[in-house]
DNA sequence: AATTTCACCGATAGTACTATCGGTGAAATT
DNA sequence: AATTTCACCGATAGTACTATCGGTGAAATT
């Protein structure tokens, strides 16, 4: 039992950090209608009207629980998978290209439930960052898609491969919710699946580009 | 202008309808927060002390929502939905299995948002009824599955079927979402994308059931 | 015609939450 | 050692909403 002498300064950065950690999990587990100021201050141990010093209002506190956590985890996610699609006749890397994604989504569950429930609800004030992160998501996979072979020259190809990238995108959430519910134990069969799926979307690919 | 003769009986279901339709608009435009007694009321034109004239409480006006609207919604489109899977040979059959749900959402824009919303957030009383809509919808959808040639003798196959039918479903989702958001205005190209797709999941038909 | 029913009203008590304010004591600075 | 800073506290005013209650007048029943 070694006593820890905390500065002012790291004392205050460990209950901002109590705070997020609270406001994470609370988020997830009752929503954001069960997210309030008392509720958050109790569970980091402080006085409600100490969360005050921390953030200027719950959209603030919200902010920066996005920023800290979710901007990271997307981008993180997407550098690591676009390494693998360049070269989808390689089979390995192919299923990489899904499986990169599908565990970054069940390693933060918390995050990835919450930026998914938060999207389409337009009363909360992350619908907006969230909406952006699904957009930028998605003109990430097509980038890939059209590096990969498929033609978004006339503005229906261009439509195409947004779908086939958006496709791609809820097959992987769908997989990713049943793993976390526990329905699905074992993510290589929800891969399979998923692998499947995508031989019917390279049917799409201009057969003069295919491998 | 024709003055109704309304009877007290008519005049109570006609603002209670009023009710019903006011909290549909005002779930799907603002969320789950924004919908106050006060709002709902005002935008029947009543009291929102009347509002307890029809409802017991807001959970009671969310039940009769679901039950007057969601639940007749899922089981119109299911109905129509199973009579067309079951010849996957045929080519136009098989279209309009994905183009009955797809058309359904989107002739229901407010009750398909709404209940996706809410299906993952815990702090709903929709809740349970989306998730269970979500099972049912799930279900039949293995029915259909199992019927046109997919074996589920063992655990494992059986996840893979389900794992399918909750694909099928995300991708037609996702793209009645993308439909009503402006951005794929032409179903039919939705469904090309959702076809090929599912043109992979064939590919895990046992060789011996294939057409 | 007399009586009863009841959809609706305004007023209001109660609840939950937000956000501010002055005060305190220990850490940090001088 | 004296002074300043500031994370945290309790108290509290303000806001938004829920749900009840007694009253009213027109419809329905007798």
């Amino acid at each position: 039992m070694t006593t820890a002498p905390l500065s002012r300064n790291e004392a205050k950065e460990l209950t901002r950090r109590r705070l997020l950690r609270a406001a994470l999990r609370i988020l997830d587990e009752e929503g954001e209608a069960g997210l309030t100021t008392v509720k958050v201050s109790r569970a980091a141990g402080i006085a409600q009207s100490s969360f005050y010093v921390h953030f200027r209002d719950k959209q603030d506190l919200l902010k920066s629980l996005w920023h800290e956590g979710g901007g990271r985890l997307l981008r993180a996610t997407h550098q690591a998978r676009s390494l693998s699609i360049e070269a989808p006749t390689d089979r390995e890397r192919f299923r990489d290209a899904f499986r990169i994604p599908l565990e970054s989504m069940c390693r933060h569950p918390e995050l990835f439930r919450i930026s998914r429930r938060v999207r389409h609800d337009p009363g909360s004030p992350l619908a907006e960052f969230a909406r952006e992160a699904e957009k930028i998501s998605r003109d990430l996979l097509v980038e890939d898609l059209i590096a990969s072979g498929f033609t978004a020259g006339t503005e229906q190809e261009r439509r195409r491969v947004e779908m086939i990238a958006d496709c791609l995108g809820a097959l992987t959430e769908r997989m990713a919710i049943g793993h976390l519910e526990g329905r699905y134990p074992d993510l290589e069969e929800a891969l399979d699946v998923i692998i499947a799926f995508s031989r019917g979307y390279l049917s799409l690919l201009p057969r003069e580009n295919r491998a």
